[in-house]
DNA sequence: ACCGCACCCTGAGCGC
DNA sequence: TGCGCTCAGGGTGCGG
């Protein structure tokens, strides 16, 4: 689900919102699986910071605080980023939305996913950090801590090549799709972008990395950056349950050729799109169009 | 060094 | 109506 445009998303409306303000606390859920950092550390270290910025690295978002710390976050599958400003129960399913009564349908109201509650000293808009799941994380980095997960990243993927795709492809022993999905290769591409970008480029996920030629890599890398690019512009996203910071759906679901369309006529040639296990991810790809 | 796989967690959707 | 099953994909870590 998030992906580098999703998390370039809510980068850039959550930056707006937290930019400059200063933290007056923190509210947390208990210690789980989420938390790198044990909640209690987090409210400590966190309480009276300033947010001087918010940056992206790969599918990272990486806050700098002023006292020269650093709080990572990352969305895993299923996380929210959002603000109290634009939260609306669109971040809620449909059965939970329509548990609630008409005035909480209105207003968002931290629940037992909502991990992290950031109130403001100004006590303006709130930002909170709801993840059902879990996949996601949150992490205190102190000043001048490196990150292993950052530094295992490789480059951008709005800046990956073909050269650097045919080059790593060329070594290794897996499909080209595992290459794409290699977080230390390019950061920030996942399952739905690495199946469009494939489609267009015409090469099927399942084909061995060091079979794919020169020119092959070359598309891939140029569709890898086109889609990601081109999602981040339609307000970023990829699935049903996708919601942007602002309550908004993402733009990009209405311009997906293969992912989730199992079965339907490809929108090239007709044949129907294929769905098959790879790099034990579900893929599609039009068996026509793709070699 | 690298690959494939199990696992972390919860909710939606489906068949019976 | 409700139970049990499968699926969803982000990342980590381990055995081969």
């Amino acid at each position: 689900m998030p992906e580098l445009p999703e998390v370039e998303t809510t980068r850039r409306q959550i930056e707006k919102i937290m930019r400059g303000r200063r933290i007056e606390r923190v509210d947390t859920t208990e210690p789980s699986y989420f938390f790198l950092t044990p909640p209690d550390r987090l409210r400590r270290r966190l309480g009276g910071r300033r947010i001087e910025r918010l940056d992206r690295a790969g599918k990272y978002l990486l806050a700098e605080l002023d006292d020269a710390s650093h709080l990572l976050l990352h969305l895993g599958m299923t996380g929210q980023l959002f603000s109290s400003e634009a939260a609306s129960v669109r971040l809620l399913s449909a059965t939970a939305r329509s548990s609630l009564s008409p005035e909480a349908q209105t207003r968002f109201e931290p629940d037992q996913h909502t991990h992290l509650r950031f109130v403001f000293e100004d006590r303006g808009t709130e930002v909170f950090f709801r993840d059902v799941r879990k996949f996601g994380k949150v992490e205190w980095l102190a000043p001048g801590q490196s990150s292993p997960r950052l530094d295992l990243l490789g480059i951008d993927a709005l800046l990956v090549t073909g050269e650097l795709l045919f080059d790593v492809g060329r070594h290794r022993k897996t499909s080209i799709k595992a290459i794409l999905l290699d977080q230390s290769v390019s950061a920030g591409i996942g399952n739905i972008y690495a199946d469009e970008a494939l489609f267009l480029a015409g090469v099927r996920p399942g084909r061995a990395a060091r079979r794919v030629t020169r020119r092959e890599c070359e598309a891939i890398a140029g569709f890898v950056r086109q889609v990601l690019e081109r999602s981040i512009e339609t307000g970023g996203s990829s699935i049903n349950d996708y919601v942007a910071p602002d309550g908004s759906d993402g733009g990009y679901q209405d311009e997906r050729k293969v992912y989730a369309r199992t079965g339907e006529p490809c929108l090239r040639c007709e044949t129907p799109i294929k769905r098959k296990l790879v790099a034990q991810r579900s893929s599609h790809y039009c068996p026509g169009c793709q070699k």
